[in-house]
DNA sequence: GTCTATAAACCGATAGAC
DNA sequence: GTCTATCGGTTTATAGAC
């Protein structure tokens, strides 16, 4: 493939990505992903085939990505956060601090984890490729690291508390707007999402009995 | 109007409700609302005059409906609960397990919460009114309740405790498939919401820093 | 008020010139 | 590979008979 044909191929996926991820794959029409992608109507179905094989790809750049979050770094880098209350409590804290800055940090270019809540939203074939792949081997860690903490509790127990992370950045990703509506767009700016945060990884650490580390501390 | 009429509306408001909440205003053709309504489909057009008014008459039915939750009822009748903060934490409880209860347990009807988080996620200009009129009492009203336990918070902080019994419930409403195929159907039945309900509920109680109730102890 | 038939616009996909 | 023009299908909405 020549660079032309490949920068076409680029432009077409990275549109229909970010639109995908707008308005989900009914909302978006072929001409609206060739405008935006400054490429002619029939390029789509030359180079993919159909509207839905260029879905398709557009979460096989996703793939490359790496994890969601960054457990196994810390754990990795500062094993020895292990072996104390306050570690614990502070890689909870890591993580999903971690995870909030990656959903609303870079929020210009972050349209990959918008488009993969629109599928799971609306799910289409390729869903269970994507739980399988993509959100099932990050999804047992945490499960798993719960109870590394907490042997006693059952394994939906891990699960319900793993989810939180998740319902929580799902919520504010998707409800931005009507939170904005409802509080005032003032409101909703990177104090609150780090009040929001906060919240988030002192409830999961309160839920793991875990003491809550200083910066976190009311 | 004659019955026939209010016969025919009703049908049509009902049918197309459920059918929104499921498949969201894309998603749904006039065709098929005027299918499940049992009605031609000139109908919709002779009695609401376009597929988006309809869209929106769906939502005065709700409106007329009552709280998302029965946080002020519990305090009218028992306001004898608020005095110990075990009390408090009963009221938490109650209330989430209520909102879990009227989220998931009457499935076959509930289709009303379904279609205000399908506007949410996709907002047509209705949205506004939805929030004004039908979130923000409640959402308010649940945000004072916080302050009440803890004033020495941030009105930040008891929107961001407040927001997490809906994350949690719209997060296992809207993405029960994926779950279902990440850890199979058999592990998201009642059970496993009862264990979501119950870790809500002690994440909500001990954010507040009130104490497990005997119920809720691990 | 209810129905059929159809208009007008949009959709995904394709054929064929270049 | 890129473009224009268009097909066949579906959509919302409407006109007109009854």
């Amino acid at each position: 493939m020549g660079e032309n044909v490949l920068d076409t191929k680029n432009a077409l996926i990275l549109a229909a990505g970010e639109l995908f991820a707008k308005q989900g794959f009914d909302g978006v029409s072929t001409r609206m992903i060739a405008e935006k992608a400054k490429v002619n109507l029939g390029a789509i179905h030359y180079h993919f085939g159909s509207k839905e094989k260029l879905y398709v790809e557009t979460f096989s750049t996703i793939a490359a990505e790496g994890k969601n979050f960054c457990l196994s770094e810390i754990l990795e880098t500062s094993p020895e956060l292990l072996k104390t209350p306050s570690g614990q409590a502070e890689i909870i804290r890591e993580v999903v601090f971690q995870f909030f800055r990656d959903l609303f940090e870079f929020s210009r270019r972050d349209w990959k984890k918008r488009l993969i809540i629109q599928e799971l939203l609306h799910p289409s074939p390729i869903m269970p490729t994507l739980v399988g792949k993509i959100l099932k081997p990050d999804n047992e860690e945490l499960a798993d690291f719960f109870l590394v903490l907490s042997p006693a509790k059952t394994r939906s127990e891990a699960y319900a508390w793993a989810d939180m992370l998740y319902a929580q950045g799902f919520f504010y990703l998707m409800a931005r707007e009507p939170l904005a509506v409802l509080r005032g767009a003032e409101n909703m700016g990177e104090d609150f999402l780090r009040t929001v945060a906060a919240t988030t990884a002192r409830s999961m650490i309160l839920l793991a009995g875990l003491p809550l580390p200083a910066n976190l501390a009311f």
